[in-house]
DNA sequence: ATGAAAGCGCTAACAT
DNA sequence: ATGTTAGCGCTTTCAT
């Protein structure tokens, strides 16, 4: 550095260069120090220096950088990673919400990455943010091997699974009550009658999908009703592939007289299928929606926004006791019945 | 640092100290600028020195220390923030995937805060972004003063609004066709016969809201159609208020035969008091929503994830060029008509 | 191909 | 109440 005000522009034309404390501390004439101590709270300073310090500050439109504090002070940042597959899908999108929620209530801020459900981009999302030394790593697990996280937990970072378990690793972990709630749902249907109801869902690799199927099928067994596998659709991982495999559910000839679908994804592809559909046929969803009361369907509800929150506490649990076993909570779900559920 | 393996562990029982450079480059026998060769890419660097050096690095599970190497390259990290109201609403949530997905491409990662529409959290996570130096800032703004922003472009930090203007600062822009999109739904109706439409929408003085309520008006005037206050309601912020609105509307002695909303919001509450309506009416929205086509509902359409995109478009290029003057997209929208929408 | 020294912007520790 | 020195973990000269 030559002279002292030519420290090297990034660049740009026009652009100037960001001031630091130095500079403030120059225009103020004090030391770097007190200018520090003013900045951040501030105590043990004479109100006039302070009074110095903040104009010059103002004057240099100075701003602190917190890159740089966080380094001195710890490694590690006032930051939160949160790795999910879609950001589009509302149950991610509502959980997100509950994170940042629960984040900015202890001034932290969410930092989030979205994987699209595809495991290189998991990986590359997860190091990423480690790298960035967030304070706590929470994720939708999509990978089915997650050792490359072993390390982590011994170097400090609280890791909490959400919707569901991390594969060959541990970790905590919020889910919902998937079997309960569909056992729950199909109760309502097979009480109020229905004999033939069907199950649209994705993949059953997905943990929590098996255990709505479970649910699905308890309550079937329990009744003394056949499990008919032609009328267990687990090949719906999007919309289109719902409305698609509920209208062959439909044309089959001897028709289910409702439909239980797994998700939110497979919920909407129903409602299409069945919209304009001749016959009555009573659809009832996993997860509830904005229009699902305009539209008069049945779900099995619960707070995704709460699930969020729950993960952001465990990790901020962990970070202040990083030893203690690993926790897993289980969140309750509800059903909201709209209208006449019963057969045609 | 009085030992060699003693360095502080962070106040917890069984946690590890995390590795730095310095101890792989200890355990490799090499120096520190070797280990940081071999981690950055590599080039220069002897086969089996780069070898051992990553052996060691695995051994002890380093982890570049991302926060270090930004504050030494320049002060600014991969980072891009958004600041939005609510992640909740699913056309935020769609616009961050846009942004997500477009920063993705590039090696970024988006850092997200929710302001839940209050102003004091706008400045508050805008400055912590800042603080964090992020790349660049993309905003939906609420506040009616963003001249606390002015400083930060000569600073060279791109600055983007998304939706509407920042009040009181120039800055590069995206937002929607909406007083044409308005239009193009008004003309649908009015062309479909109608001649009493409600104009269901959140407070004028947002922008957007304006813009559509002014298309709205256009259309009713060029068709020479009176322009009805009783049938305009701008207090529907939320999806209650719009059903209450709407309900209202439903309930005149000369009620509508169709009613426009200007959001998702006011859309979902005004199918909400439709359900189960006695006469017909006929519902046009702002925002396509999933169920939009399985409820027939007719809407202004447009690409909320490419108005993320654009966005996070804008920011890099004028990252690449911070002195060219600021520019505006606006994305074009469509109408989606579903069914029948003339009157009854 | 490798290393030594310096420093990014800040704060902790220890003066004074 | 204020200043000095050192150093967070990394990369950038510039040597060798």
């Amino acid at each position: 550095m030559t002279s002292m005000d030519s420290r090297p522009a990034p660049g740009a034309v026009d652009v100037v260069a960001r001031p630091t404390l130095d500079d403030v501390a120059r225009l103020a004439e004090v030391s770097r120090k007190t200018v520090s101590r003013v900045m951040s709270g501030g105590q043990n300073v004479a109100p006039d220096t302070r009074e110095r310090v903040l104009r010059a500050a103002k004057a240099l439109r100075f701003r602190p950088n917190a890159v740089a504090r966080d380094l001195r002070t710890g490694g590690t940042s006032r930051t939160v990673a949160f790795v999910i597959g879609d950001l589009t899908n509302p149950f991610y999108a509502a959980v997100a919400s509950g994170v940042e929620r629960a984040l900015a209530r202890q001034d932290l801020t969410m930092v989030l990455a979205a994987t699209e459900d595809q495991v290189e981009r998991e990986v590359q999302a997860v190091t990423a943010m480690l790298e960035r030394r967030v304070r706590a790593l929470l994720l939708v697990p999509i990978s089915d091997d997650h050792s490359y996280l072993d390390g982590e937990r011994e170097l400090g970072t609280p890791i909490v699974a959400v919707d569901r378990p991390l594969s060959h690793a541990v970790s905590d972990l919020v889910v919902l009550d998937n079997r309960g709630g569909a056992a729950l749902a199909l109760r309502a249907l097979v009480d109020a009658g229905h004999r033939r109801i069907a199950f649209v869902g994705s993949s059953s690799r997905l943990r929590p999908h098996a255990e709505r199927r479970a649910g699905y099928e308890d309550v079937l067994r329990a009744a003394g009703l056949p499990v008919d596998e032609a009328l267990i659709r687990q090949d719906a991982p999007d919309v289109d592939a719902a409305e698609a495999a509920t209208g062959q559910l439909l044309a089959l000839p001897d028709p289910p007289t409702a439909v239980f679908t797994a998700n939110n994804r497979a919920t909407a592809g129903a409602a299409r299928a069945l919209r304009g559909h001749p016959s009555r046929v009573v659809l009832f969803g996993f997860d509830d929606f904005e229009l699902a009361q305009a539209t008069g369907v049945s779900v099995v509800a619960y707070d995704p926004a709460q699930m969020g929150e729950a993960a952001a506490a465990l990790a901020l649990e962990r970070l202040g006791r990083p030893s203690r076993t690993t926790e897993q909570i289980t969140l309750p779900t509800h059903l909201l019945v709209r209208g006449d559920i019963s057969p045609a």
